[in-house]
DNA sequence: TCACTAATGTACGAACTAGTACGTTAGCTA
DNA sequence: TAGCTAACGTACTAGTTCGTACATTAGTGA
C-alpha cells in the first residue's frame, strides 16, 4: 500500500497545506480503519482523529463514507495490479511459470492482509462500490493475460491436460489463497489450526503449487 | 436452517404465548438481517419489525445484540454439522468418498449463502465471538473424522500420494467452495464471470472433484 | 505585493440506535 | 378457579454518528 510517512521528497519543505498529502494520509488511514471494522463499524470521526487534518476534509475530497470508502478500494486494487504487472514467466516452461504465478498470489494475499479484509467487506455489500466506481469496472487483471498465455503454452506442449480456462484457473488459485488469510480465525477457533502460522507458510505455499500442477497435468479419463 | 413457518404441529392449537417459538422466530430473522447488513450494519429494531414479537424479547432471551449473533452463528454451524454427519462413505473407495465428501461441502454452501456470509462476518470479527461461545470452541467437525478415515485407507492402498493431513485437506475443499459463493459479488463485477451460475453448477462441481483428486493422487517426486 | 481561491478548522445539529424502566397479561398449576 | 410467573408490549433515554454551515488562512499567479 502507498504509504506517506516520508516528509515529501528531502529538500523540499513540508508545506502545512498539500491537498496529495491530505488525500493520502486519509486513504492510509481508512484502510486500516475499514479493514479493521467493516463499511459499518468504520467510524468517520475515528478515522479524522487518527489523521493530521479533520473530518471536514474527508467530505471535501471524497464527499462521504460511501465514496472514502470506494477510494479505499481503488487503491487496493491498484496495488495488486501493480504486483501482477511486475510478473516475469515468459522464459519460464509452463510448469514453472504457473506455479509462479500462484506463488505471487500467495505472497501478495499474505503480505496484505487489509486487501482481503476489505474485499471481504465489499462481498457482503454484494460489490456496490465497484459496481459505482468507473475506475473499477470489468478492466480484468493482468495475471489474466499471464494465466492465459501459459495455458495455451501448456496445452500446445501436451503438459496440461485440464479443460480449464484462465478465468476458472484464476479463481481456483485465489480461491487458496483468499480463504487462507480470510477465513484464519474462524478455522482456527474451530480447528485449532493457525493458517497463517509463519513456521506453515512454505508447506502451504507448496501445497499451492502441488495442488495446481496435480489439477493441470493429471490424466484424464477420455473427455 | 430450521425455519419456523409451520405453526406447531397440526392440531395443536396455535397459542399466543410460545417461548421457543418466539426465540426461533428471532433467531430465523436474525440470520437474514445479519447476513444481509454485517454485524454493525444490522439493526436490532429491523430486527424486531420483522419478527410478531417485540425488541425488548430479544434483550429479554438473548441479552443483547453480540449474544443474538453468537446465537444466531451457533445455529448455522449446527446445521453444517448435523449436514456432515449425514455423511456415509464408508462403503465407497477412497477415490469416489472423497470425491463424495467434496460434492457434499460444495453442495451445501452452495445451498447456504447466508451461512457463508455469517460466517465471512465473524472473520472479519476475528472470530470473538466463536471465542465467546462456549458451545462453539474447538470442537471440529464430523466431516474431518470421515477425511481422517478415507486418507488412511487411501495412503494405505497405494492411491493416495499426497503429504496432506486432514485439517489441511479440509481448508483445500472448504477454501474453493467458500470462495465461489463469498466472493461471487467482487469477482463477478471484476472478471464478468458469475461463479453461482446455476449453468455452470455441474462444471464448478465436477472441477472441485477433479481438483482434490488431483491432487491427492498425483506422482509426487522423491518426498 | 495583492487579491483570489484552494485548503482548512470549529462547532453544531438532526437522525439514528442499542438498551431499559415500567407496566400488563396469558396460561399453567395447585 | 385463583394466583403466580414467564412472557410480552410501550415508551423512553442516553449516547453516538454522519454530515454541514460558517469562518479562516496559506500559497500562488497576475
Amino acid at each position: 500500500m502507498t504509504s506517506v510517512e516520508e516528509p515529501a521528497r528531502p529538500g523540499e519543505r513540508e508545506r502545512v497545506r498539500d491537498a496529495a498529502r491530505t488525500q493520502a494520509e486519509i486513504l492510509d488511514v481508512a484502510t486500516q480503519e475499514f479493514a479493521r471494522a467493516g463499511y459499518d463499524g468504520a467510524r468517520v470521526d475515528e478515522i479524522a482523529a487518527r489523521t493530521r487534518t479533520t473530518k471536514r476534509m474527508i467530505y471535501y475530497y471524497f464527499g462521504g463514507k460511501e465514496q472514502l470508502f470506494t477510494a479505499v478500494l481503488e487503491r487496493a486494487y491498484g496495488v495488486i495490479r501493480e504486483a501482477e504487472q511486475q510478473l516475469d514467466v515468459d522464459h519460464l516452461d509452463p510448469v514453472a511459470a504457473i506455479r509462479r504465478l500462484a506463488e505471487l498470489t500467495f505472497d501478495h494475499h499474505e503480505q496484505h492482509p487489509d486487501f482481503i479484509r476489505l474485499v471481504s467487506i465489499e462481498n457482503i455489500h454484494e460489490a456496490q462500490h465497484i459496481a459505482a466506481s468507473g475506475k473499477l469496472g470489468k478492466i480484468g487483471s493482468p495475471a489474466l493475460d499471464v494465466i492465459r498465455r501459459i495455458l495455451e503454452e501448456g496445452r500446445r506442449s501436451g503438459l496440461f491436460t485440464a479443460d480449464v480456462d484462465a478465468v476458472d484457473l484464476h479463481a481456483l488459485i485465489s480461491s487458496f489463497c483468499f480463504f487462507r488469510v480470510s477465513n484464519r480465525h474462524t478455522f482456527g477457533a474451530l480447528f485449532g489450526r493457525d493458517l497463517v502460522d509463519p513456521a506453515q507458510r512454505a508447506h502451504y505455499r507448496t501445497m499451492l503449487g502441488d495442488m495446481v500442477i496435480a489439477y493441470l497435468t493429471a490424466e484424464r479419463a477420455a473427455d
